[in-house]
RNA sequence: GGGUGAUUAGCUCAGUUGGCUAGAGCAUCUCGUUUACACCGAGAGGGUCGGGGGUUCGAGUCCCUCAUCACCCACCA
């Protein structure tokens, strides 16, 4: 016997990184092909982040298809990227910035960003390198961060086109303000915490002096600011009172009373006053109810001279007592009760967090939805699960104008500049370097602001490609966007608006929504809690394949699913199973085996396994197209084990080794090489028939001759020995002989059936005895002792109970009418086939019995 | 409060357009060391598909409803 090239154990992170350097090298990610291309480009990591398990399964889900399409001949392109991950990235910078005692407002934005920008170049390299180790088949060459650039022009150039198509404009909405610092913050950035105060009734009288509305607020101070008072549509206390007036007690201004179903009737009163400059909820009500808004609270934390001279200049916390004491005095306060709720606070002083009203740049929505309605609704975009499509499509509709302003240094500064002296005058212009420019004698200040990170990202498709460059021509749209659900409002959504907008096509024809890995309970993953999994030491233990697959098994798109380390470690078994399967055949092979581009069958278990090859190839292929993965691994991890391993190579072992074993080695590797790159890729590089061809670029397997008789015969085998080891294991009979008269077939595959079944032998006999063989029309026996005939006749009898549930079952159905007229006719077929089937079973499990009985008797 | 998803074997989950005698991996039980692999092979047990209604010849699959869980968004005046 050959000594085997190969050791026992296939021990990947001995080859991992010999593998990826070898594609990365030989260019073998980089699109070449002439074909149509499939294009893929990835939704950008954070630079600055090491890489959670859920990119084990993003990486996968990118990776499948595009080395998919690779192999299927297409000009097929994976670009990677990487993001600024804006407010997320200074965040972790200032916790460092804490440590030597300083803050991110101890600099200037210049020196913040050019800090940050040092920061993140020095931990993309770990990122990088744990991207490979995943086996992503990107090409590196083309590799985009989220400020090159590309990207910061692109952004300039979208800003620019939609001002100039009047779609931007200044407008007035609330942020989210520190008055200690004096800076806005985005939403995420507000910590909320839990505090006690109080609510304060408050008696709001009529202006016809027919009566009072008392309204219950925590904020009794924002009465200055109020412009008007709400009740809920329904509230059958307040319909009387809508549309009427009241004054407001200390400011004495009239405000009317409106209906609106925001109000919780079950709250205070179920009257809420409102006080639009100060609160979102009250914003948004007197802009549907078109209410004035008056800011009462400058950026200072200090009341305005919107209100009464003697309140002016004041602080909150003052302002607050002394408009209490004033209600009091007048008679307006009603009660006050103890309350508990959540404020908003400066995640890093503390200071209760104020809505103020402040100006922002806005895109106008309409325009740049509508044609993405379109698309969506001419079905353009093939969404992964469906139903998304009708979501994006809703939320399309409902769309607010989109605040691209944001408040903080690292992003892309926004390139607009104000006139000093006329502050209505905006110019575009990209020197954003400046702070100051001079134009015709007027002096411009640069808009302090960046942009919203989804508003440079929604050019990512073609922004990474280069709007002008070849890859645009080729790679445009792309063939698929894969991503998570959190984003399908925020960014999907947006690629779709500005793709049609500035390139007049969809962005992408598919989009994938995954579902979240969680922890093994079905939690998030969190650092807090400390449940997060590491995708570094499960590829260290089991190898990177062998994660890839495990996180792939079983899931379906957009549904969160637990870890589990059992899947990996079932598909560590599954890649030593590929190497063993390898190490056999290549050993049988020989080294003086050579390629033959035709297999040439010989016998019934070579045209048998040709056959399945060819039909698992049509079925990964169908499930492939469909991004249905988790089904295509099944299909795959069933065929390789199940028909490759346990009956085609167990069945080899009686034959004479043959070139068939070599194809279907090949078969088997291009099918697994999406699933598992590296041990497919590891194995095709041991072969000595391949040179020195690399697995990743050779094509998908192709149909191959096969007869179906023969395979059929092959099939008849297959039951021949089920049954025996059935009956061998069930009445624990000792290697007995199997007797056959007249069955030529039976004699042909004699060693085969020995083998298989580990039976003594098999023995033409001109008369039979022993026990009949149910499950083939061939004659056949096996020699037992009289002693095993009640176990026997046991196990014939349960057999024959259960055909005869399912005589009764399809008996029933065809004797119903309806069925027969209206089931498909195949259907229909099929069931009098499985009928008759039952039938015939039953009558030989029946004959069996009783020359069972009489013979043992 | 709004939205989305889930609920199938002991555990974790598949099950594409309704046609199913409901599957897999792990776990369990029995046997086995036949030289590719014990990260293995052979055999077996285990489920009224969350409850209730409906549509249909036919429902795990579609509709309604209830229950439980999870996530997202909003809100806490």
């Amino acid at each position: 016997m050959v000594a085997m090239n190969l050791p026992k154990v296939y021990e990947p992170k001995e080859y991992e990184t010999d593998i990826y350097d070898l594609w990365e090298k030989s260019g073998t990610f980089e699109p070449n092909s002439a074909h149509k291309a499939y294009t893929i480009v990835m939704p950008p990591p954070n630079a600055n982040a090491n890489l959670h398990i859920g990119y084990a399964l993003t990486a996968a889900l990118e990776d499948i298809p595009t080395r998919y399409h690779r192999m299927l001949g297409e000009r097929t392109l994976l670009l990677p990227g990487a993001d600024h991950a804006g407010f997320e990235t200074q965040a972790v910078y200032e916790k460092q910035l804490a440590k030597k005692g300083k803050s991110r407002f101890d600099f200037s934005r210049e020196e913040l960003y050019s800090q940050l920008y040092d920061f993140v170049a020095t931990n993309r390299h770990n990122f990088e390198s744990q991207f490979r180790k995943l086996g992503i088949s990107c090409d590196w060459t083309r590799f985009t961060f989220t400020l090159d650039d590309k990207i910061v022009t692109r952004a300039y150039k979208t800003f620019k086109q939609l001002w100039e198509d009047g779609l931007v404009y200044r407008g007035e909405r609330l942020v989210n303000f520190c008055t200690f610092h004096g800076t806005a913050f985005a939403d995420i950035e507000v910590e909320y915490k839990e505090a006690k105060t109080s609510l304060w009734y408050i008696r709001y009288p009529l202006t016809d002096g027919s009566g009072e509305v008392i309204v219950a607020t925590t904020r009794p101070e924002t009465m200055l600011g109020d412009t008007g008072v709400a009740v809920h549509p329904d509230d059958k206390r307040y319909t009387q009172y809508i549309g009427r007036t009241v004054r407001l007690p200390l400011t004495g201004r009239e405000v009317p009373i409106i209906a609106d179903a925001f109000v919780d009737t079950s709250f205070g009163t179920g009257a809420v006053k409102l006080t639009p400059a100060h609160d979102q909820n009250d914003y948004d009500a007197a802009e549907r109810h078109s209410l004035p808004k008056i800011s009462i609270i400058n950026h200072e934390g200090k009341l305005t001279d919107e209100v009464p001279e003697s309140y002016r200049g004041l602080t909150v916390v003052e302002a607050r007592e002394a408009v209490v004491h004033d209600l009091e005095k007048g008679g307006h306060l009603e009660k006050t009760e103890d309350l508990t709720h959540n404020v908003g606070h400066c995640y890093k002083c503390g200071t209760v967090i104020e809505p103020l009203l402040r100006e922002q740049w806005f895109v106008d929505m309409q325009p740049l939805a509508k044609p993405a309605i379109a698309a969506l609704k001419a079905n353009k975009i093939t969404f992964y699960p469906a139903a998304k499509r009708e979501q994006l499509i809703g939320y399309l509709e409902n769309l607010r104008d989109w605040n691209i302003s944001r408040q903080i240094a690292w992003g892309i500064p926004i390139p607009a500049f104000q006139n000093v002296d006329q502050p209505d005058d905006w110019i575009f212009d990209d020197r954003v370097d400046q702070e100051i420019i001079e134009i015709d004698g007027k002096t411009y200040h640069r808009d302090p602001d960046v942009f919203d990170t989804w508003f440079s990202s929604s050019s990512w498709p073609y922004a990474t490609l280069g709007i002008d460059s070849p890859d645009f021509k080729h790679h445009y749209p792309l063939s698929l966007m894969e991503t998570g659900g959190e984003i399908l409002y925020p960014w999907v959504s947006r690629m779709i608006m500005l793709g049609l907008y500035v390139t007049g096509d969809i962005p992408f024809q598919e989009v994938y929504i995954h579902g979240y890995v969680m922890a093994a309970d079905g939690a998030k993953m969190s650092k807090s809690i400390g449940n997060v999994v590491d995708p570094m030491p499960v590829i260290e233990q089991y190898g990177s394949d062998a994660l890839r697959m495990g996180i792939v098994a079983g899931r379906s798109p957009a549904v969160n699913r637990g870890y589990d380390p059992r899947r990996v470690e079932e598909a560590r078994n599954f890649c030593n199973k590929l190497w063993n399967i390898a190490r056999y055949i290549e050993d049988r092979l020989g080294d003086s085996y050579t390629h033959a581009p035709e297999a040439r069958p010989k016998t019934t278990a070579e045209h048998w396994i040709l056959t399945k090859l060819q039909h698992i190839t049509e079925v990964m292929g169908g499930h492939l197209d469909s991004y249905r993965f988790s089904e295509a691994y099944d299909t795959l991890y069933h065929f390789v084990w199940d028909d490759v391993a346990d009956w085609y190579i167990e069945a080899s072992k009686s034959e004479k080794g043959s070139g068939v074993l070599g194809h279907v080695l090949e078969g088997v590797l291009k099918l697994a090489h999406p699933f598992a790159p590296f041990v497919t890729e590891t194995i095709w590089q041991t072969l000595a028939w391949t040179g020195d061809t690399i697995l990743a670029v050779q094509s998908w397997p192709q149909p191959t001759k096969a007869d179906a008789k023969q395979a059929q015969a092959f099939e008849e085998i297959k039951a021949i020995v089920t049954e025996v080891r059935g009956l061998v294991h069930s009445l624990e009979l000792d290697k007995p002989t199997l007797y056959y008269t007249d069955a030529p077939f039976i004699a042909t595959n004699s060693a085969l059936i020995t083998r298989l079944t580990n039976i003594a032998r098999t023995r033409e006999v001109s008369d039979g005895n022993g026990l009949h063989l149910t499950s083939t029309t061939y004659q056949c026996w096996l020699d037992v002792d009289a002693g095993v005939a009640v176990a026997h006749v046991e196990r014939l009898e349960t057999q024959k109970a259960e055909q005869q549930s399912l005589v009764a079952q399809y008996e029933k159905r065809l004797s119903n009418d309806s069925y027969v007229r209206q089931a498909p006719k195949q259907i229909v077929e099929q069931t009098r086939q499985r009928l008759a089937e039952a039938k015939t079973m039953i009558e030989r499990l029946q004959a069996e019995q009783q020359r069972f009985t009489s013979l043992a008797e």
